[in-house]
DNA sequence: GAGTGGTCTAGACCACGAG
DNA sequence: TCGTGGTCTAGACCACTCC
């Protein structure tokens, strides 16, 4: 077991802090004394610094100093959401509804070229091809294509994909999928998305399509997601430092 | 001025190579090595690679090394505007044409109470109410409706929204914008889209509604722009690292 | 000029993966 | 065991802001 990083120790207690409102005035001690305060380097403390700079908490500015994002303490909520878009089961809760699962279908077969190279896989390697619905109250809002090498999970079941492939990943392979690229885009509903989702003829879906990666860096799934247009909603906070 | 740091120039050249396929099992050198070709520390190598990981263009497995993330190669336009969705003239350039700008109303006006919020306002604060089309090849893709607080750019006129309001702002203020909150969804075309952007009736808009923040935290606009679906394409890169 | 963050170095030791 | 990336240190020098 990796012992806790000394940077993200100070992390947490630096965040903590700044929840607590311990810097009233906004402004962070500089940073040679951050590095004397927690007795490490001051290399630790700029790179504590730089996450959060990174999470939008606070903004540096060379020569001044160091400053909480006033939004943070104001509008906490809008930060919590934040970089969290991977996975269903939480970005589509509502109510705290988790959405229900309905397989369509689930078969091991042979990866193609483009899926070969999207994976990772070698020459006849399988996937799992997962096809599901999910449904919120009862109604399907998104349709679901996917597919995963059979390697990383080779004991799964049809009965393990009525919850959450991500967990069932993580507890079996003890690494969590932390990593997401994602293209979203939106188009016309296709006849069969209109049956499916019931949507109007005029009315669009959106389309989520991407890859997902374990946290050491092994693509986990490829997959398309088709989504009603209604549940269609995606966060996100950027930021161009360091570019 | 600033010299060119170490790391980007290095980052700069890898990136380069990535893209001129030097790398063709896909597996760059390690660490040490690049170091010592580059006649640089290790420190400003792992510097260059991990904004290379962050650009989901790369990834690391401790132990094995450091590989070319095989989507990049495979469809590079859905990298290009990764981590730049900050900026119309940049996210929608199409084979480096930079979309031209219609404005189409200009005035200030009271912030109303969800502005003042949004903005960080005060009371009786006013803002610019700003409405323009973007267009490339003579089509217009975008329609664009934005709020900037009058305070940030007292000295704003019609003549410089022909423009970049971001270049504006960063020449202006001396502070760039650096930071957005978006919220992205899809809705049906309305009959005005439909006419703006040459929409047919079954055809959907792409909405991308947010904040924008300058790099001192100070919000700086909140808008919302409704796009030609073909046009609508967002690429993100999550990561729940060090969180 | 003093204070602060930005960059860079050279080297040490640790943890993980593969053979 | 060896090669690789991960973390950390101590210190140097640079660039910007403010007094």
């Amino acid at each position: 077991m990796e012992k806790e990083a000394i940077y993200l120790r100070v992390l947490n207690d630096l965040k903590k802090r700044i929840n607590q409102q311990e810097f009233p005035n906004l402004k962070l001690p500089d940073e040679r004394s951050l590095a004397t305060a927690y007795d490490v380097s001051r290399s630790s403390i700029k790179r504590a610094l730089n996450v959060l700079v990174q999470q939008g908490i606070i903004f540096k500015k060379r020569g001044s100093g160091t400053f909480v994002n006033p939004l943070y303490l104001k509008n906490q909520t809008m930060f919590q959401s934040m970089g969290h878009n991977l996975g269903v089961s939480d970005s589509f809760r509502i109510d705290g509804e988790v959405p229900a699962v309905e397989l369509i279908s689930f078969e091991k077969q042979a990866a193609d070229e483009d899926t070969q190279l999207a994976l990772f896989l070698e020459d006849g390697e399988q996937v799992y091809h997962i096809k599901r619905l999910r449904q919120l109250k009862g109604q399907t809002f998104m349709r679901e294509d996917a597919l995963v090498p059979v390697k990383l999970l080779p004991e799964l079941t049809a009965a393990d994909l009525q919850g959450s492939l991500f967990q069932y990943a993580e507890a079996t392979t003890k690494k969590a999928v932390t990593r997401s690229f994602l293209t979203i885009s939106a188009e016309p509903s296709t006849e069969s998305d209109q049956e499916v989702l019931a949507l109007k003829q005029n009315e669009p879906v959106g389309v989520m399509a991407g890859i997902y990666f374990l946290d050491d860096g092994t693509p986990f799934e490829v997959g398309t997601m088709r989504i009603h247009y209604k549940y269609m909603k995606y966060n996100s906070f950027d930021s161009l430092d360091g570019e």
